[in-house]
DNA sequence: GTCTATACTTCGATAGAC
DNA sequence: GTCTATCGAAGTATAGAC
């Protein structure tokens, strides 16, 4: 009803060549480069088409945003799965090979409501399985959660991986080693805290967290 | 010789309002939407004035960049004379008034070589001065720096709160009450290991800072 | 599904009169 | 310093033939 034009299907090879080509310039050149025009010349393809797989623009970014969020909760589960989940957790944060898009993307989000509220969507849901996923970890080690409140832990491994993902692409590098080192302490203590000194075997102890007295 | 076209003073009244008019554009609908046409719009002024007082686009987003680093670093320098400057520092950090158009800035910034300069210029001598000052009170409080080193902790201030008013610009806010209730704890912990319990009067010591044994 | 053709808008940038 | 006039390039989006 809304629309003459009506066509598109789903899972056709070219609609997923529009979004990779969307994806590649995005990270490249910035979303004000997304445009039907440059995805069309990047993927090989007319125009036309993307306006035959995707409603308008927005659609074809809301396309990209969706393919985001599901990639990144795969990789989460896989994470989750293998042994010390709480560095795993840490190192999955630092990666930055989906950086510049996250740039991108929370840039965008706050000027498109439909990218808005997918992006805040897939962030809540993220985050709440964090927590959820450290709040156990956290639990069997036997930690007091009043000392250790998962949802800090959680928020700011986060918030310092998004910082130093951002400030890297920049060229920015000044504070993270030492903030990074201080967080791996942390870590070490915390995980000591969950194998008693027995299982792991290369973990090394050393001493307390990083915030203690002297 | 580079260019015919040649003119454009810099302390003029109408400089300054399109200037005003970008940062307002940037905030409230992107940089993308920052073109000379709206730019002019928003200030009242005709289009060719913005070619008339600066090179081209770029130079204008540069001027942009310029007047909130000077911003920036003057509420800095005020900030230090208070009291506790530490909790100012942090309070200063977490402060969202420039939350969007810091997101606007990174994401242009990785993209355009002449803004990415003059911000990755202003974010490194920002970060310098902050540990600077941060090394000089930890020090006057008598505290190890290896135990807490000082690029450290403001690193993770400076990223837990752009996070922070990043996601808070989304309506994203989940962890961020646990997280600044645990950077709290350790700067009043800090704050407490200077003043040696005698002249503020109303810190609450309280205990130990966040990761510490129970 | 894909292409041709096309309409209309907005953009950056300049030349030159006043 | 400001305005009129003007380019050409690039953008979104649609209609309709094949």
């Amino acid at each position: 009803m809304t629309s003459k034009r009506r066509l598109g299907v789903e899972t056709a090879k070219n609609r997923s060549r529009l979004i990779d080509a969307a994806v590649e310039l995005m990270v490249e050149e910035g979303y004000a480069a997304v445009t039907a025009r440059k995805v069309a010349a990047k993927a090989g393809l007319k125009v036309q088409l993307v306006y035959y797989y995707f409603k308008d623009m927005d659609d074809l970014i809301l396309a990209v945003v969706k393919r985001n969020s599901v990639k990144r909760m795969k990789r989460f589960v896989r994470t989750l799965a293998g042994p010390d989940p709480l560095r795993a957790i840490w190192v999955m944060n630092r990666d930055s090979t989906s950086a510049a898009s996250t740039t991108e993307l929370l840039a965008l989000a706050n000027h498109r409501e439909t990218i808005r509220s997918e992006v805040v969507r897939a962030a809540k849901e993220f985050r709440h399985l964090q927590i959820e996923a450290v709040e156990q970890l956290l639990g069997d080690y036997g930690l007091d959660r009043e000392k250790v409140p998962p949802a800090a832990v959680v928020t700011i491994i986060a918030a310092l991986s998004r910082a130093m993902a951002q400030d890297s692409a920049l060229g920015v590098d000044e504070g993270y080693p030492e903030a990074v080192a201080l967080v791996e302490r942390g870590l070490d203590w915390l995980v000591q805290q969950g194998d008693g000194g027995a299982g792991g075997g290369d973990s090394v102890p050393r001493e307390v967290p990083g915030l203690d007295e002297s």
